[in-house]
DNA sequence: TTTTATTGATTGAACGTTCAATAAAAAAAT
DNA sequence: ATTTTTTTATTGAACGTTCAATCAATAAAA
């Protein structure tokens, strides 16, 4: 079977049976031979390739915040006015995106949120994301509100974001992701009411 | 040492040596031995208390939700007004109750929450907790809003909770409490505000 | 003396990593 | 074209470690 230029192949399918595993039976019991079976390989071949199950591990994180930036600025990139509602609501969709909500990534990225209490590489990747994301709101609603309520409604709306998908990802059926962009669209409709922005032309029910 | 009636005693050291275990080195990595050198005690008496491992985490678990709802419950019967404001008010301050939110509980919390993914018997305790909480909310909300806006009203505010209570356990310095409590109580006027209620006397900015 | 509480060495299972062996493909030589 | 050599990819058994659970031994209290 040996061919050259075998290594990203391996690396991906490596990083999607990670997921799939991690989706089957939890971080904690995803042992490498568990991937590696999940991958249709030998269990020697992730210390090859990754260093060791650290590795796998790390690079299977990497490709999720990866994927879910890549959904976020896809959209922000299509839209068709710059207002900071568009923006933001770009953001909203990017992080609801179907790819990350549903399936493995989503508990995989949960699973890893949780280990990022106590591992010092996944803390980082964590905290680089969080951070952007919230530099990306603040400065969204700061050009509609002032500094102190622009990091708030940041912080509000960040949490929600995150409340929405952790629910969605423990609930047994799964997010609705339409629910969850749903609310999350309405809350930013409210904070932006608030500072005279006009509400969506759709979508104006209360909830 | 052997005295009568340990075993209360035990059951106690054990559940708090647990929580400090988790906080500091993290589910995966709190061994028996961690967790009982933490209680001063020795491997075997956890199996003999608790029955095994399992036996101790699951009660580690229920004393966390149990100490939760009491917080809660112990706000709502203090209250004197019955408003459906003031009930969720209370529900929002029991959440971010100084104890529950600093210190071992917090991350042990979140630990096990992930955790649930995976195993039936923690899922089912977290489940019913959500279920409970989401009951609340909604039955506050639809004393002034319709049917339909009262859950989505109620799957919102449980989303900021969450949200805001995970983002905290996951922050090295911690959860800032009172900026929790605020922009969770100003989600809750802009839920309210939208069906006629007036928001409270004091803190009514925008964000 | 009997009961209750606790210990800690032992056991067996499970894990990640390593590495010599293997086999296929590619390159070089004939 | 065929054969030989080299390179690349992969395996899986062996190893050392770690863990939860067990249980005979022990010691204090009743």
């Amino acid at each position: 079977m040996p061919k050259v230029g075998m290594e990203p192949i391996r690396r991906e399918q490596l990083i999607n049976a990670t997921m799939a595993a991690i989706d089957e039976v939890g971080l904690a019991e995803a042992t490498v031979m568990r991937i590696a079976r999940h991958a249709g390989v030998s269990a020697g071949i992730i210390s090859h390739y990754f260093g060791g199950k650290d590795g796998l591990l790390e690079a299977t994180m990497r490709q999720i915040l990866t994927d879910l930036n890549h959904a976020i600025s896809m959209r922000r990139h299509a839209l068709e006015d710059n207002t900071p509602r568009a923006h933001i609501g770009a953001i909203i969709e990017g992080n609801f995106d179907r790819t990350q909500v549903t399936g493995p990534a989503a508990k995989t990225w949960l699973a890893f949120w949780a280990s990022s209490m106590h591992k010092p590489m996944l803390q980082r990747l964590q905290n680089v994301n969080d951070r952007r994301l919230y530099t990306n709101l603040c400065h969204q609603f700061r050009q509609v509100m002032p500094r102190a309520d622009a990091r708030n409604a940041a912080r509000g709306l960040a949490a929600m974001i995150d409340g929405l998908w952790l629910r969605g990802a423990l609930t047994p059926e799964g997010l609705d992701a339409d629910e969850a962009r749903h609310l999350a669209h309405n809350y930013l409709d409210q904070l932006l009411a608030y500072h005279g922005c006009q509400p969506r032309a759709s979508m104006t029910e209360t909830y």
